[in-house]
RNA sequence: UGGGGUGUCGUCAAGUGGUAAGACACGGGUCUUUGGCACCCGCAUUCCGAGGUUCGAAUCCUCGCACCCCAGCCA
């Protein structure tokens, strides 16, 4: 079934961009890009990102290029750039023939450097980092003009080349742009734009070993391509001086406009590389595709679907101001997706073994089940009963709360799709007392559940499963990975790291589904009535052995009766 | 008196001088062979604060306050 996403809401950026239509600035046209550096997974913050450029582009007829910025061969690899392309096209978006890089542009880069130095804009620098460090002032005081500032055009240009050309060492030659080392703007105090780096790119090879700086190729990949508008993460505001500066500085034709909007926060999860990172490198998690990360990667072998995470882009919204989203919300919009596209089955997590004493001994009946109650052309499914069932551990107590409609001694209650069953007896173990089994009787006149003639009502319906016939699978629950909303609040405080919830994943190997089950194909997703829903791990499920991961929990009246309740005993 | 930003419900977020949208969360109810879904009701007399302009201010002005970003040859 087809999900719709959200309306589109109205923001600053669409503002601006209906403004310039109106205005008929770029003829109208709107093309924005996707820039991201291969050099680590792609997150949540990053979807944001992505549905936000690809989406302005579909909405307003325009195109949205996928650009690596790949400046820096230190610290980029070729396998981020696969992983980034899957997880831009799994999330529905397709650049088409606009798949670009910077290092594509590092030629022309040259020359734009070049024209820089001819016009008096950009200068060769022999000053050492640490020298350039002291040189640039602090945030208060004014910085002070290099030595080599004022060297004639022929010289620089010569440097230059042999920068390119390998003559000098690593660090000890940058080429820095002339702007105005006392500006209150610390980006626009003769920035460095281009490097000596003798480093082997993954594209380009050992043909250059001087690169450009992000400053210096964005906004020139940027006006190459065409973009009109740069849309980036505020933390770039500073730049946008600098970024208008060089494209003016060269008379660039076109001059794309750069807005800058807030990333993405999410609550009980970190966002940062640095801290996915570490996460990973403690084994806290099982890598960056492990269930609980807020990577796409991890998102989608959660179960997350494309459509409920573009429709929770949609939802969050775009502005200017820090903020830190529910992560309540992005567990809706799956819920909401996935209501209407999984489909149902029963699945026992916590079996409790229940005998329906007057039940034939080797009977077994085939009921009919509804495969999704939102989507009639699902169809139906048999599902075997017999005298021997699991039911949830969970719907049992001895002595029920208020409140608690499900099975205890002396109650009846509906096994969904099934019969009335009444608990006659509970089996206990002589030492510990644990409960063991249940002893039950049905009724045969409420066949498929329904409601017997008496006009008998039942205040509660369970899943069961088959004990002859169910497959035994592993069930991994998921839940937050953190303990606090905001784990990486407020400097001075404790570490993100001491927030870690140690509970964060429980495995259960011993859990029984639905006959039909067992051979799920790796990547399926189901809902297990009044659980949750679920999808069948993508990297530890064997051939007829599957691996059940969940991806969100049904919202539970009762649980959170008792959690409430629980609260106010304390 | 370094520069740049931002402050509207518990959380996101519209609003652009005409009298505070929506979503999530939360609380209550209807329905129910999922305590799910769906549906209904409630939830900011007030927009960081204080002054001012105006018939009228979240929107304009003034002065404060708070928070975020910037001193990589990272992006």
């Amino acid at each position: 079934m087809k999900s719709r996403d959200t309306a589109p809401a109205s923001n600053f950026i669409r503002s601006i961009i209906e403004a310039d239509i109106k205005a008929n600035r770029n003829d109208g046209k709107v093309v924005t890009r996707f820039p991201p550096e291969p050099n680590g997974y792609l997150h949540i913050g990053h979807a944001k990102s992505i549905c936000l450029n690809f989406g302005l582009a579909a909405e307003y007829g325009g195109t949205c290029h996928l650009r690596f910025d790949d400046t820096n061969p230190i610290k980029e690899e070729v396998e981020y750039i696969e992983s980034i392309k899957h997880d831009v096209s799994w999330l529905g978006f397709d650049w088409g023939r606009h798949l670009y890089y910077a290092s594509d542009y590092f030629g022309q880069l040259y020359e734009c450097a070049r024209e820089l130095i001819r016009r008096g804009r950009a200068f060769v620098c022999d000053l050492s980092g640490e020298e350039i460090r002291e040189y640039r002032g602090t945030l208060t005081e004014p910085g002070k003009d290099s030595p080599y500032r004022n060297r004639t055009v022929e010289e620089n240009l010569d440097l230059f080349r042999r920068m390119k050309e390998g003559e000098f060492e690593e660090g000890s030659r940058v080429l820095r742009a002339r702007i105005d080392m006392a500006s209150g703007n610390l980006n626009m105090r003769d920035p460095v734009i281009y490097r000596i780096l003798k480093a082997y790119h993954h594209r380009t090879g050992d043909k250059w070993c001087i690169y450009p700086m992000y400053d210096f190729a964005h906004c020139l990949s940027d006006s190459i391509e065409g973009i009109t508008h740069s849309i980036c993460t505020l933390e770039f505001e500073d730049h946008r001086p600098l970024y208008d500066w060089i494209l003016d500085a060269l008379d660039a034709e076109n001059h794309p406009q750069q807005i800058e909007f807030a990333r993405l926060n999410l609550t009980y999860t970190v966002m940062s590389k640095r801290k996915l990172m570490q996460l990973v490198d403690g084994g806290y998690v099982s890598g960056w595709d492990d269930p609980r990360m807020p990577t796409v990667s991890g998102l989608r072998r959660r179960g997350y679907t494309p459509a409920s995470i573009r429709n929770f882009c949609e939802k969050i919204g775009v502005a200017k101001r820090d903020s830190v989203v529910d992560i309540a919300l992005l567990e809706h919009c799956v819920r909401d997706d996935l209501n209407r596209r999984a489909p149902r089955a029963m699945g026992v997590l916590r079996p409790l073994r229940v005998v329906i004493e007057n039940y034939p001994v080797d009977r077994t009946e085939e009921l009919d089940a509804v495969n999704n109650p939102e989507d009639a052309s699902a169809g139906t499914r048999k599902i075997p009963f017999s005298r021997v069932i699991y039911i949830e551990r969970d719907d049992f107590r001895e002595a029920p709360p208020k409140k608690f409609f499900r099975l205890a001694p002396g109650r009846e209650v509906r096994l969904r799709y099934a019969y009335f069953v009444k608990c006659t007896g509970v089996v206990k173990d002589e030492n510990t007392g644990e409960i063991k089994e249940l002893r039950c009787t049905y009724d045969p006149e409420t066949r498929g559940g329904e409601s017997p003639p008496d006009g008998r009502k039942v205040k509660a319906t369970l899943h069961w499963v088959s004990a002859e016939h169910a497959a035994r699978v592993e069930v991994r629950l998921y839940d937050r990975l953190f303990s606090e909303p905001v784990p990486d609040r407020g400097k001075g405080g404790p570490d993100f790291m001491s927030f870690i919830n140690p509970d964060s994943l429980e495995v259960l190997p011993e859990c029984y589904v639905e006959p039909g089950l067992a051979d799920a194909e790796p990547g399926s997703i189901c809902q297990f009535e009044r659980l949750g829903y679920f999808c069948v791990d993508t990297r530890d499920s064997k051939p007829g052995a599957p691996v059940f991961n969940r991806t969100v929990t049904l919202r539970d009246t009762w649980a959170r009766i008792e959690k409430s309740r629980k609260k106010g005993k304390k």
